[in-house]
DNA sequence: AAACGGTATTATGAATTCAAAATCAAGACA
DNA sequence: TGTCTTGATTTTGAATTCATAATACCGTTT
């Protein structure tokens, strides 16, 4: 009763391939044996190029010519880029999610904001995270915009390998708690500039950026070389 | 002297494919010939397919288990979803702009701006579009966002193909000028949430949906099959 | 011992080959 | 006539093969 297989091989060989990153066998910068990779996987070169390829377009690898390819190493500028660019996404899904949504899933975060405030009473900072990354992704799916959530999907790969450790302060907690108190407001009013306006600019993303600084090795670009300086 | 061959063949391969869709040789929902494009190409299926994997990543074809890949089929809700994500990350592209634009950037779109008018008081519709389109690629390129522009570029590349005719009326049009010259002063001023929420709200991008309306067959999913419905 | 050069090895890029699925084309049957 | 099989043909998916670029290895030279 094994998993059927009418899935392309490719896919299922990127899925993978996006696991070893996410987990970290395969660290950024580092050289993809496709050799090693195709015996790990007991598949051809051929759907492991393309799914190396596939992700080199979803940014999360990178192509060397003739070289072969490389986890993409994140720098501290990327994932503020990222980010950036996340929360303006997570603010049209505000927009939109209060257009459309209806009580019942109003309800549904509403619930979720609280489980979120008991985990926030009791400082249980790996379960908070959880349920307001489920927050997040609720609204995102409220917003009924399958372009939104593929882009929001795509970013949100490219930077899961940096959620570790996120210093929460006291005071930047307090105010992102604040900060989804009036989300829910603003969502149950259906006040979709306000609730936009309060995603974009959630100082949750924001924060995790910050604690970066200094987190993310910033230097070399090239392979190591043997020669290295003298 | 042609062009030196280093790039990958999948990308040269994608290109053209693109170019294809983009200009209507390969139409919405038709049913690509691995064979057919291989021998126009001259080239083997391998970067073919690898291209096509690509370009399914980016939305530009579908492809089906075992039946090959058709060119996706735009839907009036894909490019209204679409646009609505453009002009979330215009926004932010005007809000990251003001941050740290050059007065000599700044001046350079308002060149832009001027000549924008000149066409506009001419009723040039072509131009217009063209110096309008270039206004936006400049504020998006002062935001210094790597990925906010690949993502921009992504999704402009989607809804290339629906660029013909749009019906601007006048008061439409009267109106698109005004957030021009409102876009322009915020620039000056370097408010950026000004020019954030002009650009988020710019009906330039509406427009167009609008005047999509009826105009894409949004019928069949399916490839006509011989055994349709009893 | 270090630097250079040349060959052997390995890895990559792309074409080709092979197996399986889908499509097409007749022919049997109601 | 129209539907359903059945087999041939085409097309796709994936492995294999082949050519070339990159890398490693090793001896020579200074």
């Amino acid at each position: 009763m094994e998993k059927i297989q009418h899935r392309n091989l490719y896919r299922e060989v990127a899925d993978r391939v996006r696991e070893l990153i996410e987990q970290g066998v395969l660290t950024p910068g580092e050289r993809i044996s496709e050799k090693k990779l195709c015996e790990q996987f007991g598949v051809s070169r051929t759907p492991l190029r393309e799914a190396l390829k596939v992700m080199a377009s979803e940014g999360l690898v990178e192509l060397l010519p003739n070289r072969g390819a490389r986890v993409t190493r994140l720098t501290v500028k990327k994932v503020r880029n990222t980010y950036d660019v996340m929360a303006a996404l997570e603010g049209l899904s505000g927009e939109l999610a209060c257009r459309n949504i209806s009580d019942e899933k109003v309800a549904t975060i509403q619930r979720l904001h609280e489980t979120m405030l008991d985990h926030y009473r009791k400082r249980d900072l790996q379960p908070y995270f959880r349920v307001n990354q489920q927050i997040h992704e609720h609204i995102i799916a409220a917003a009924d915009n399958d372009v939104l959530e593929e882009m929001y999907n795509n970013l949100s790969q490219r930077v899961k390998r940096v959620r570790y450790s996120k210093k929460m302060t006291e005071d930047y907690w307090k105010r992102a708690v604040e900060d989804h108190e009036a989300m829910i407001e603003a969502l149950q009013k259906r006040d979709g500039p306000m609730l936009g306006r309060i995603l974009r600019e959630h100082l949750c993303n924001k924060l995790e950026v910050a604690s970066l600084e200094g987190m993310i090795e910033e230097e070399e670009d090239e392979l190591p070389s043997r020669a290295v300086s003298s």
